[in-house]
DNA sequence: CGTCCTCGAGTTCC
DNA sequence: CTCGAGGACG
């Protein structure tokens, strides 16, 4: 599609035997302007004023005047398209004025309250928007200084992207120098990377004949070519841009144009396009909710036959100066929202139903579906959970089926069509017995999950075991993975967790596809992995019913592993069950209560820890690891837990509770956890009304409704780092 | 005994 | 992210 990529650069025309400079110059001026108009018109009015080959001739002379005087090389030049220098990294570059996400809604009622809180907010009656499309692409920001491209950035993480300044001059619809005279002396353009379907396939099928991978969607192709080191790879990219924002801006001297930034957002757009940037034309001025409602409406019956992909349209207050009144609540603006689709819907059939084995030994059903792409990526696999759901969803090996991705992340089938079924469609029949290792699946009564009795003779609980014991946030032996482990236990080389600390890299560097670096490698990982904590090493074992928190209440509660194992688990199960019926009977009474042992262990649990202690060869285990050199930090013998645990006391966040979602810009969740609960306070997984805070990142799920939904505060990482300090 | 709150466990794809 | 189930509490 770009013409201007496809110009054989060395092409000489006759017109190049200029000698003297100025006439080169003024030559150079010409052709610039020729081939800015010609762009403009191919691109953005999509009407070409010439054809190809007259293109190609002016582009060719521009070239080759460049190439006899360098000196006349612009920044602006059309030839910059083409070029770039390869560099070894992208650099960062800091926006000005952050890049923000939307919130999102999904349902005509998020959007009729949003419409209401706006303009209750301004107190005006009906509120007039600008409604646009929110293509699936990348954010961009492109900088221009007295109207020539300076910079090109990726969003990033919206304080901070990347600079594709290069690649973004490879794009024919960003011009490098703006339509007018009177340029403000700094505008930062925001808008959308994206590339068309009709391109993506014609992209594709290059890289098929080359040999080369081929791109998952639209997005991911536009995203690697736009972050591509080598300019001259993305300008064989046909990448298209669409402007619908602004970001720092500085006016010009005076002159209509660069004086001062319009008023409204519609009036922006409208100048982006007489200042020559491409401006999508799904765009309308619309008043109320109705008139929301209307153009959603309109566009999701367009979505399919739009050349290109959308996952929803975006809402803005169009008057520049009721947004700056409106303000921002946290990290997203509160005069803006975005009305997404759906969770894209698609038929597959289901081609097989296995199951798989977990580390407890829980069977779980997954459908083997034929490829479909949904939501952006192809899928094959959905579990199924368990045999309820396969019975309530009547799923049957040959069904036709309804799949979505739940949360935009996890596939789900949804139900079956059952019109199509086929008539030799099978049901699923749980087995008898555990297809890894033969022993008896059984169904507790009560239970949804049905169990592999093998225990640990089941090769696949030993691998999952290995796998738990070798987690980040149990053990965190790095490198030792799925594949590694597999091929451990396949060869009986590591059978259990302790056989892990005897590896030596000379027996590892005897594996196929183990070379003696990794071996090494590995080997540094697990002596690294030795010295760790009580409560990781606790978490690690598996123990049922113990996950991260119960561990953790065991280690600052027990303080020694030995106590643990030789605490009489059954008989404080009996103890803890006796306390709460007591504590019941006294609370009718309005008696004082007794002191409940372990808050949060229950009895359930504790007979989990009493059978895993009271297995020898657990304990066996734990002797190896120790005599192999696993250590921590724990209390001295007769060590007693501070009665009253409010060690938190003083602490800035002490008592608070925080919920966190999606993907926030510095601190990875781990992090941020960790530094909550440095700082007293508790990280939990769902909101309630005990939530004190929800955290909120970039692409946040469902949590930030149900914060909203029961008036919890939500708060972006630069407000949780505040409170973290105090 | 019911209800809310949490935690544990399992899962998919790149 | 979702589901199931344990634990606390009224």
């Amino acid at each position: 599609m770009s013409a201007a990529a496809s110009s054989p650069a060395g092409a000489a025309p006759p017109d190049t035997a200029l000698a003297d400079g100025v006439a080169a110059a003024a030559e150079a001026r010409r052709l610039r302007a020729a081939i800015e108009r010609h762009n403009y018109a191919y691109h953005t009015l999509d009407a070409p004023l010439v054809p190809d080959a007259e293109y190609d001739r002016l582009f060719g002379a521009l070239s080759a005047i460049e190439a006899a005087h360098p000196e006349l090389a612009t920044l602006d030049s059309p030839t910059r398209r083409v070029g770039g220098s390869v560099r070894g990294d992208l650099a960062e570059v800091r926006h000005d004025v952050a890049m923000l996400s939307l919130s999102n809604g999904f349902s005509d009622a998020e959007i009729v309250a949003f419409d209401r809180r706006v303009s209750d907010a301004l107190g005006a009656p009906e509120v007039e928007y600008a409604a646009e499309l929110k293509f699936d692409g990348l954010a961009v920001s492109l900088r221009y200084e007295k109207g020539v491209l300076v910079q090109a950035a990726t969003r990033g993480d919206g304080t901070t992207g990347e600079d594709v300044t290069p690649n973004a001059r490879t794009i024919a619809s960003i011009p490098l120098r703006l339509r007018t005279d009177t340029p403000p002396a700094l505008i930062d353009v925001r808008g959308e990377v994206l590339m068309f379907h009709s391109d993506f396939a014609a992209i594709n099928a290059r890289q098929r004949a080359d040999g080369a991978k081929e791109f998952v969607n639209p997005r991911n192709a536009a995203a690697g070519s736009l972050r591509q080191l080598d300019a001259k790879i993305t300008a064989q990219r046909p990448l298209r841009f669409f402007a619908y924002g602004v970001g720092a801006f500085e006016p010009g001297e005076k002159g209509e144009g660069g004086a001062a930034l319009p008023a409204t957002h519609s009036a922006l757009l409208a100048w982006y396009r007489i200042l020559g940037i491409a401006v999508n034309d799904e765009c309308a001025r619309v008043r109320g909710a109705q008139g929301l409602l209307g153009f959603y409406r309109a566009i999701a019956a367009k979505r399919a036959s739009l050349p290109y992909d959308i996952d929803g349209v975006v809402y803005k207050v169009d008057d520049f100066g009721a947004q700056r009144r409106l303000g921002f609540v946290s990290r997203a603006p509160r005069f803006a929202i975005a009305h997404k689709f759906p969770a894209e819907e698609a038929l597959t059939t289901v081609e097989d139903i296995v199951v798989q084995v977990g580390r407890t030994g829980a069977i779980t059903p997954v459908a083997r579906l034929a490829p479909v792409f949904v939501g952006g990526v192809t899928v094959t696999n959905a579990t199924l959970h368990n045999e309820d759901e396969v019975r309530r969803k009547d799923v049957r090996i040959g069904d036709t089926v309804v799949v979505r991705r739940a949360g935009d992340v996890i596939p789900e089938v949804m139900r079956v069509v059952t019109e199509r079924r086929p008539s030799g469609a099978r049901e699923f029949a749980m087995p008898s017995v555990c297809p890894v290792c033969g022993s008896a699946i059984v169904r507790e009564a009560g239970e949804a999950v049905a169990r592999c009795s093998g225990g640990l003779v089941c090769p696949a609980q030993r691998k999952q075991a290995l796998l738990h014991f070798a987690q980040r946030r149990a053990l965190d032996i790095e490198g030792l993975g799925d594949k590694l482990v597999d091929r451990l236990v396949e060869l009986g080389i590591v059978n259990a967790p302790a056989d892990i600390f005897v590896l030596t890299a000379e027996r590892l560097a005897g594996l196929e596809r183990m070379a003696d670096k990794s071996a090494r490698n590995l080997v540094d990982a697990i002596e690294k992995a030795k010295h760790t904590t009580l409560a990781r090493f606790v978490f690690a074992l598996g123990i049922r019913h113990v996950g991260e928190e119960i561990a953790k209440i065991l280690a600052r509660q027990c303080g020694r592993l030995d106590v643990i194992l030789d605490m009489d688990w059954n008989a404080l199960a009996e103890e803890k069950r006796n306390v709460q019926k007591e504590n019941a009977r006294r609370k009718n009474k309005g008696e004082a209560s007794l002191p409940v042992p372990l808050q949060g262990i229950g009895a359930e649990i504790m007979q989990a820890i009493a059978s895993f202690v009271g297995e020898p060869r657990n304990r066996t285990a734990i002797t190896q690891m120790r005599a192999a050199g696993i250590t921590w930090d724990e209390h001295a013998p007769g060590w007693r837990p501070r009665a009253n645990v409010e060690t938190a006391a003083g602490k800035p966040l002490a008592g608070k509770v925080f919920v966190l979602t999606g993907t926030l810009p510095i601190l990875t969740r781990d992090d941020a956890k960790e530094r909550i609960e440095a700082a007293g306070g508790k990280v939990s997984s769902s909101v309630s009304k005990k939530t004190d805070y929800v955290v909120a990142g970039a692409e946040p799920g469902n949590k930030v409704v149900k914060a909203e939904e029961r008036g919890v505060a939500i708060i972006d990482e630069a407000a949780l780092i505040i409170l973290l300090n105090g």
